[in-house]
DNA sequence: GATGAATGAGTGTTCATTCAT
DNA sequence: TATGAATGAACACTCATTCAT
């Protein structure tokens, strides 16, 4: 009962700071958030704080293992019912459902692909992975609806990297991007394409 | 004679700087690199920096001109060509040429775009400018080459959305980016929807 | 006891800092004592400087503060003194008695003046109203004593005005201030004042 | 003739310099002017500056200098008129008039206080120098006035002391300095003071 | 478990001064 | 005369990390 609680109170403790970690590195990057300013959200010292992470990457890479993991779960979620009962409509409702948060969810995806890139290889290497990961797994999707198979990598890979540029231009915020016209776009072609003849 | 080779040694000390930036920044990243470490890299101390850039801001955004007017000259001279002598082959070539220096290319531009989204307001505001225009460009020629018009404006946000991420999957190195067949599968379909009946 | 102890120690490294930031300050001016040469002097790290006060405007403050509160506490004493055994022999004892240390005391003054001045308005409205505390306090004083009230005012303003004065020529070192002449000539006529037919 | 206007160039290029340091100085002290800001004051380069005055000190010995002899000259004047046609009247007027520039000339006047004081010796010297001779000349002109001699060195001192004083309460601005008041007490009692039987 | 105190290397930036041309 | 370029020491301030208690 005590250790019960005493775990509880562990796993309270951790995933407070980790999320106002996410919080504050969401709002003001990772590299402009410090220690600091963590144990100050959370309203614990520096030391208790580094009691729970050993360092700030230890937090970093907590942050990246919980948004990877939600956007697998977003994935695999989405591919699943594509499986069972696939309509077009279905599908914009799920990518609009997914992209009204995208500006949260993509600004910490931006910081870790950076954070990544700039010489964190233990994160650059788990990143990497995931999207390994998610590319196979749409590229097993694409499979049993394409009828041109030899396409399927091709289109996974565009797939994965289309989402990510949205991101980019929907942080931008330069000009609205157009979700609606857009999932029309796919959705169109997708279907046009389903019936081509090889 | 004389005063023309002041002139470019002035211009040179700025360029010698810029270039060492360019090259340390593509390197460790824009918030791992130092004003000391670019003055050690050009052999000069940091107050002549400081002479020729009023900040580090100032460098970066240099760095991002030169960056964006880099992209954009690229991306124009493209689109010269498809109008004048279009052919898949040629397409595929040209893509694959730009590709080949897109992990030095890209590395900056994803430094650029988080330092931009961190909150460097005046960098956010050019890029976003750089990127309207671009798909601006993009969505006019597509209008000439797609039959169905309304489709172009989702079309060119989804072809800049492509470049931006496969510059995300390059650079993480996680698998080997299939340009080749990337680049066929685009060809393949563009043709095919081109002659699509509406 | 022994949280006591604690408490005096925490409170003993800040009176440190600030007791050898008066120092160096009343030596070297405010400007010119950097938190350098105050870390070095307590033999502690900049860090650990940075510990106890978030910036140097809070070491600045805390002088004044610290500066402000002696000035007041012996005016105060003065002025209780008078009301209650007022000799004019008494006044030039404790005149003289404050005079005493009016080079230490009056330098940082001056400094703190100074950096009021120059563009520290919290630091320049905290000594403001402590000039009208005790302008006001000199007043009401003067009210006792003299019999045309209604000169009572400009007279307190000439009272601040004069030790003020005089600090700036003690400082100044060009010629011995007379104290003991200024004292009697003072104690004299403010007799005279007093036994003045109206 | 060639001569004298390039003599006239370079007093009217050093003067141009010496208005601009002592407006900006004036306006954000000494210490927050760089020889930068003077230079781009006056649209040259810091190598001019530099062919004019040897150093900041310089400048600022020039400015102390100019500052000094327009005090000095105001303060004689003063006297002058005093000794050929002495009214409390115009006394008044004499002083309140002085006293609407008191801000400006105020301002410079501690800051080259605080300079002087920090550690810049020959400008403290030359500043201890003036008041020296000013006070002369008061005890001088009070002695006249003054039936009891033996108080003239206090009351000199006295006088000085009173306007670097009220300088410091005008330029706190922690509330309105009464001058009128401050005058008509000062008259008041020196009148009774000369007709006092000794 | 938790904390306050301490650290030291590093950051971007300022500035009086020098000097070849 | 005048200047642009260069310098280097100094500055206030930040921060991830350590550790005794």
């Amino acid at each position: 009962m005590k250790l019960n609680r005493g775990t509880k109170q562990n796993h309270s403790m951790k995933e407070k700071i980790l999320l106002a970690s996410i919080d504050l590195m969401t709002k003001n990057g990772i590299n402009n958030t410090s220690l600091a300013d963590i144990a100050k959200e959370v309203n614990i010292s520096k030391g208790t704080l580094y009691y729970h992470y050993s360092s700030k990457d230890d937090i970093i890479f907590d942050i990246a293992d919980n948004h990877l993991n939600i956007i697998s779960e977003a994935l695999f979620d989405c591919l699943d019912r594509i499986n069972h009962h696939f309509t077009t409509e279905e599908l914009v409702i799920i990518v609009l459902k997914n992209i009204s948060n995208i500006e949260r969810t993509g600004r910490i995806h931006m910081y870790l692909l950076c954070e990544a890139i700039i010489g964190n290889d233990a994160l650059k290497e788990r990143i990497g992975l995931k999207y390994v990961e998610w590319r196979t797994a749409l590229e097993k999707q694409i499979m049993e609806i394409i009828s041109d198979k030899s396409h399927a990598k091709a289109a996974s890979f565009l797939l994965i990297s289309i989402v990510d540029g949205l991101v980019v231009q929907a942080i931008l915020k330069a000009e609205k991007v157009p979700y609606g016209e857009i999932a029309k776009f796919l959705i169109d072609y997708s279907d046009k394409i389903k019936k081509l003849p090889l």
